[in-house]
DNA sequence: AGCACGCCGACT
DNA sequence: GTCGGCGTGCTC
């Protein structure tokens, strides 16, 4: 007998990778003789990819290798990284959901210098260098270099799709020398000393904490007005599975708010690690390596630390749970607080949402009893919740005889907090100086040339900009249309409310929090420490001045067209209305003097104002979720948004015709398709954008539907036009 | 994301 | 003929 022949005769045994390429699925790889029987799930893998040797991810040992394909055998494992079998179960899960490739999951939930290895990976940034000669450009680069010419630093793939040309031509003009390459790098320290603090815990916090430690895995809503010490709840919780030898994970809305709270936790939690995207590739890499060796108790951070790789997760939490940022609006489009749910559920643990205004869908399946609820209805150490008064404007408007932009009543609240040494916070959700710029003369407004929107005014700089793809120019002294030097500002934003502020109440030093401020100032961080120390009287701002805050002294709070959002055409409008003036009105009376809210607003009847402020929470989600059964809207359906987009109106119009045909036929008489239709924004950084919704009776429902879809080939792609499939989308317009 | 391949126009 | 530029498609 030959016994090469044997040899040859045994089928290799085979392992399916994930690659980390985009667009790339799973291959399947043979197993080399040195890790047949040791090579798992979760292991780091290097193997041959076309001419290259890419990183990747055993998904599965031992699946029966396709037909008619040879398989290359794995290059090697790596020592140095492994993702737990846990945590790769959740990606899987996430990307089938999302109906988003592996390979962008996981490089979604593996920070990219993590993947890469050991390296000191960069992130490349390539700038447009000034003054450079395109004469010495082809054509194509040279329409290229005309497009880039302004451009913000960016990667090159983001350049090639801004220019709308392949990624060769990028490549040429960096070689040309008409775009520079820069290494990004980013590190700060937190402000915020450790906070040690030791409250008694009230009856009502040790009742929800005795409730969750006995209840073992299940979803808990922990429902907290605002400022009645959900963070002790968390802390208290935390210290028992950490006790026990387990982590724990907490997860927050923004980036803004962990500084604050992790100095909370880290005053009890010494090995604590904060956990958002905005770290240096080193810190990620360091962060990695010490959660994924178990030396980290407990992870803080944005919606990605869910993807952090703690070794044995005792508990997670998810703190103001309602909020839209635990959504990603790119690739994957997953929202982290729905993947908590699955994930505590596959590890068999408890997970505790909390907030003081749920998601209209949370607030469904604790009421269906999905989920369990433990409440904190008081605050505190005496600590009472504000009064809430509803300024009609219309009024104001009579009794001042001219338009009003701030009621009498808040000037003065202003005024006597300043007497008195307090402090207080005024939202305006809008950020500028004015949103509209128009020509007296001929009612021309000024607009983006890139973008179907109107350009706001900013004054410090005196500049017009669009909020959407950062255009900016200055504020020319003739309308562009008719010549007359008649162009006027319209319409107030933060910026403009603040200077109000400022000649209305004497003597009121003022903050200004907003994007504006954040990125002039070097920081939300500076901003609320400088409020913290008391260096303002009064903190200004979008809703940046809703979230979290928690500063004792403020006794006011001040809204200034509250029911500005009520009209934005989603079905979400009044909710988030809603969440907004019960968070920001929740900042007042943190400490031991009572808190006063003022709300200006036209529209004083609207359920969303009225129930936010007089604390008839269930009357509002009765009436919403009686508004959502009606017209099919979620928790009472599932839905699908797909988005076309792409330079030429046609192309996308096409597209989004043969999709919606594509999308109807997968839906079947099982749900209804609407669209296809240009986007509320119709056009976004030059790119024309239509789109269409699906809207099932359940997300099962949804998913079968995208089952068929896949099954028939998927929605194609055209060149030159990008198509997005947000499932269980926050935007619908 | 790379990389090769093949088409096409410009130039030898 | 040949060469460089540029879009397209594939990678177990």
């Amino acid at each position: 007998v030959d016994e090469s022949a044997s040899v040859a005769d045994t089928p290799p045994l085979c392992a399916l990778v994930a690659v980390h390429r985009p667009g790339g699925e799973a291959y399947s790889y043979a197993v080399p003789p040195a890790l047949v029987g040791s090579l798992t799930a979760g292991d780091a893998v290097e193997v041959p990819y076309g001419r290259q040797l890419v990183g990747g991810f055993v998904l599965a040992v031992g699946l029966p290798p396709p037909v008619d394909v040879t398989l290359k055998p794995i290059s090697r494992r790596r020592d140095d990284l492994r993702l737990p079998a846990h945590l790769l179960e959740l990606i899987r899960w996430g990307a089938g959901y999302y109906r988003c490739h592996l390979g962008t999951f996981l490089a979604g939930a593996v920070p990219a210098p993590v993947r890469e290895g050991g390296h000191i990976a960069v992130e490349r940034l390539l700038s447009p260098v000034a003054g450079f000669d395109a004469s010495v450009l082809t054509p194509t680069q040279r329409r290229a270099w005309e497009q880039l010419a302004a451009a913000a630093p960016a990667t090159a793939a983001a350049h090639a799709r801004t220019a709308e040309v392949s990624a060769g031509v990028i490549a040429k003009l960096v070689a040309a020398g008409a775009l520079h390459e820069d290494i990004r790098e980013v590190g700060r320290e937190s402000l915020f000393a450790p906070r040690i603090e030791r409250h008694p815990l009230t009856d009502e916090q040790r009742t929800a904490i005795t409730a969750i430690k006995g209840g073992g895995a299940q979803t808990w809503l922990l429902h907290g007005v605002t400022g009645s010490g959900k963070t002790l709840v968390y802390q208290e919780l935390a210290e028992a599975v950490i006790t026990a030898g387990r982590q724990v994970l907490v997860l927050l809305p923004e980036i803004a708010l962990t500084p604050q709270l992790a100095a909370r936790f880290r005053g009890r939690f010494p090995r604590l690690a904060v956990w958002h995207s905005d770290f240096s590739d080193s810190e990620r890499m360091a962060q990695w390596r010490e959660v994924s060796a178990g030396r980290v108790d407990l992870v803080i951070g944005t919606r990605s630390a869910l993807f952090a790789p703690l070794p044995d997760i005792g508990l997670i939490v998810v703190d103001e749970e309602h909020d839209g940022s635990f959504k990603q609006d790119r690739d994957p489009r997953y929202h982290a607080r729905d993947l908590a749910v699955v994930y505590a559920k596959q590890l068999g643990v408890p997970l505790v949402l909390g907030t003081a205004t749920p998601s209209v869908e949370t607030y469904r399946n604790a009421k269906d009893g999905r989920y369990r609820v433990v409440s904190l209805r008081q605050r505190p150490a005496g600590g009472c919740l504000p009064t809430a008064t509803i300024i009609d404007m219309a009024a104001e408007c009579r009794r001042q005889g001219r338009r009003a932009v701030l009621a009498k009543e808040l000037v003065e609240g202003l005024a006597g907090v300043r007497a008195r040494g307090e402090q207080a916070i005024v939202l305006l959700n809008r950020r500028g100086w004015s949103p509209l710029v128009e020509c007296l003369s001929c009612g021309h407004t000024m607009r983006c040339s890139a973008c179907a929107v109107g350009l706001t005014y900013h004054r410090h700089d005196g500049c017009v900009r669009c909020h959407y793809c950062g255009h900016s120019e200055a504020l020319p002294q003739r309308c562009p249309a008719c010549g007359k030097p008649d162009l006027a500002t319209r319409g107030m934003g933060s910026e403009q409310l603040e200077s109000r502020l400022r000649d209305d109440v004497p003597g009121l030093r003022t903050l200004r929090l907003d994007a504006d401020t954040v990125a002039a100032r070097a920081g939300h961080e500076r901003i609320l420490a400088a409020f913290a120390a008391g260096e303002a009287d009064c903190l200004v701002g979008t809703q940046m001045v809703a979230k979290g805050l928690d500063f004792p002294r403020v006794t006011l709070v001040g809204v200034v067209q509250a029911d500005r959002g009520l009209n934005i055409p989603d079905f979400r409008a009044a909710e988030r209305s809603f969440q907004l003036l019960a968070q920001v009105a929740g900042r007042a009376g943190r400490g031991e003097r009572p808190g006063q809210v003022l709300v200006q607003a036209y529209d004083t009847e609207h359920p969303a104002l009225t129930c936010a402020l007089g604390q008839r929470l269930r009357s509002f989600y009765e009436r919403e979720l009686e508004l959502r059964r009606e017209y099919g809207y979620p928790p009472y359906a599932g839905l699908v948004r797909v988005l076309w987009s792409g330079p030429e109106t046609d192309a996308v119009q096409v597209a989004a015709l043969d999709g919606v045909e594509r999308l109807r036929a997968a839906a079947g008489h099982d749900a209804v398709v609407l669209g296809p239709a240009p986007a509320t924004l119709a056009l976004l950084k030059n790119q024309v954008r239509w789109q269409a919704l699906v809207k099932a009776p359940s997300r099962g429902a949804v998913q079968t539907i995208l089952d068929r879809l896949a099954a028939n080939g998927w929605l194609p792609r055209p060149r030159n036009l990008h198509v997005a499939v947000d499932v269980d989308p926050l935007q619908t317009s």
